[in-house]
DNA sequence: AAATTCTTTTTACAAATGTTAAAAAAGGAT
DNA sequence: ATCCTTTTTTAACATTTGTAAAAAGAATTT
């Protein structure tokens, strides 16, 4: 039962036999640096938590990669519009370094919804804040400036340290040129 | 029971006892053209389901009226960042047209969650939907231009004929007079 | 260490959007 | 219908961001 996130015992307090079914859903997958995770076009069928690491989702807009998401230590990953509708999403996932992360089977984890009412709370409870996040990310894409948003990233996280700037340029809703700019005047 | 919103039956059909238990949170409020529905700086302790009119919420960012999100006719309504953690927002909820809509009493829902599983999945699965919506609105801001996001905007939905354009620009993350620039170049 | 590749910065110019103010148009009130 | 208020458009100019290409810097491979 290793393979059950930890960060999962702060969220919400399962049963054994949940964590028993849960286990048995979950794997323990490794990446190298750059591996593709998820390919583009695919359907999301899987939950995936970091362990070590750090993931994104990208999807490509006329030929340009950009950068949706990232994620680290200890977080989910999913691609929700795909998830939640069943639909294929045109985006991916990718190791941005040496990562090891739990898999969840969503299809079966759905199942397990019906028979565990505390594993369905346990990821009601996750996914709400995961929405949570989304909300607050929008707040900060419809009216901050390109270079507020820059300096939240700086104080918020250490992402500047180990991830390409080109990810986050496009993560920021702007081109590398226009973040190599900010980061000029930042100096 | 005619408090319990129809959409609810197409996202997941609960007991008789439940409806009865949900319909007993909630109850229908009116509200004029521009009547504020929830303050600035409150808590949200409700989820509102716009049965007739449209409603946005709403923020000030340096004295400029933001709004985030418009609603209309079957649909949910919250301020996600306050109801799932809690903690007071700095967004408000305003009703845009005459608006009657069905109030369900935050706190009593989630009590209601122990009781009535199949409240939670309901609630679940409607949230899932929204989030859903956030991660799609976050691709619109992201790295569409704003011409792209007006035209999205014209093609699904009819909000151009009934709302003001000074929310749906702050909407599409641009000013008053962009917005105007960009509905010239249309025609 | 040199060569190669990838990433980041810089430059110059173009396009998009913001700001302020005024004019025009539309909607409500009397 | 006229007046008043609010909303939308237009104009002129400033600022920000995009684009393309080149240069500089890091990282990786040989």
């Amino acid at each position: 039962m290793d393979n059950i996130p930890i960060v999962f015992n702060q969220i919400y307090d399962i049963s054994h036999a949940a964590k028993k079914a849960l286990s048995a859903i979950s794997s323990i997958k490794n990446y190298e640096k750059n591996e593709l995770i998820q390919p583009i076009g695919s359907r999301c069928k899987t939950v995936y938590v970091i362990k070590k690491g750090a993931a994104r989702i990208f999807y490509l807009k006329e030929g340009n990669d950009i950068t949706e998401h990232f994620a680290f230590d200890n977080e989910v990953i999913v691609r929700a519009e795909s998830l939640f509708t069943g639909n294929p999403t045109l985006k991916g996932i990718q190791a941005i370094e040496v990562t090891s992360l739990i898999a969840i089977d969503a299809p079966s984890l759905f199942t397990l919804y019906d028979e565990y009412h505390d594993i369905e709370r346990l990821f009601r409870l996750i996914f709400e804040k995961e929405y949570v996040h989304t909300v607050k990310r929008i707040e900060s894409l419809q009216f901050q400036s390109a270079t507020e948003r820059y300096a939240d990233l700086l104080e918020t996280t250490n992402l500047v340290d180990k991830i390409p700037l080109k990810y986050i340029a496009s993560y920021l809703g702007i081109t590398q040129v226009s973040l190599s700019r900010i980061r000029a005047n930042f100096r």
